[in-house]
DNA sequence: ACATTTAGCTTGTGAAATGCAAGCGATACT
DNA sequence: AGTATCGCTTGCATTTCACAAGCTAAATGT
């Protein structure tokens, strides 16, 4: 049989891929941590972020939080009843993070014991429903807790 | 007014926010990107994801290739017909996967110029269409190339 | 049969990212 | 006026990472 310069045989090409955006914006192990904190615990403030997560470097929590509002999908206010503080708040583009968490968290809790099974099951049960529900608590800067 | 001992005004538990597994499986710079060119590039030997993807170092993409099998989200199986060669595969697990990437890629593609506009609206326009595809491209040990 | 190539790594080294503790300037509370 | 709190920054030790080289087993070329 002759050999043809075929295809090359099945791998697509890398500029085929479009998922680097979101692995250097997110890819790390914290900035998807910090989302959730806002988005789910109702995170908005530097000590909130720090406490939430007892793990987190607060030099590292700097360098995350400036380099979210630099991607645009966080941006900050200052607090009129207290100037010492500043609060957080997911832009739309934060926002449509929504259901990148969901499905990570229903991927989690397939495979692995995670907590919550309450908000795992709603998510699961309505995911639609549990989307309109962050939209609405972030759609005003002043949202009330999640 | 007296002060009442009272719920600590909103933010919400740790323990209820279950993120932590897919955070600590996936949340580094290439984690995911590995899945990505399994998953829509077909790729399926060491050689392929160095290749594929030009910055990877190796001695890392073999501790990640570990380290994903660790977590039962790929598994490797020999080549038959080239005793050197390993096959990678995703398991069901990593199958799993298929909507948390989607949701980032609509998510990146949503906010950046990012590339193959085709697949992102395929994505976009039947998105359980897309995921059974993946899922049918994987389901058996000697899938076809994507 | 023997040398060469290929696949899938490991090892060594320097650079970069991370974690930890301490401290600092501005505001707020008492 | 003095102290506490908030949102950071700075120094320094540790861990992770990137880059180049090399190594082993299997396959291929001659």
């Amino acid at each position: 049989m002759k050999k043809m310069p075929r295809k090359k045989a099945g791998l697509k090409r890398r500029s085929e891929c479009p998922l680097n955006a979101s692995v250097e914006m997110l890819g790390d192990r914290w900035s998807l941590l910090i989302i959730r904190d806002m988005m789910l615990r109702g995170a908005r403030t530097y000590k909130e972020f720090l406490e939430g997560y007892e793990g987190i470097a607060t030099n590292i929590l700097a360098d995350r939080l400036r380099k979210l509002v630099a991607y645009g999908i966080i941006n900050t206010e200052p607090d009129r009843s207290d100037g010492r503080k500043l609060t957080y708040l997911l832009t739309a583009k934060g926002i449509g993070l929504a259901p990148v968490l969901t499905e990570m968290v229903l991927w989690a809790a397939a495979h692995e014991d995670t907590g919550n099974q309450a908000l795992v099951r709603q998510m699961r049960k309505d995911k639609e429903k549990f989307l309109a529900g962050v939209r609405r608590r972030w759609a005003n800067r002043r949202s009330p807790r999640t």
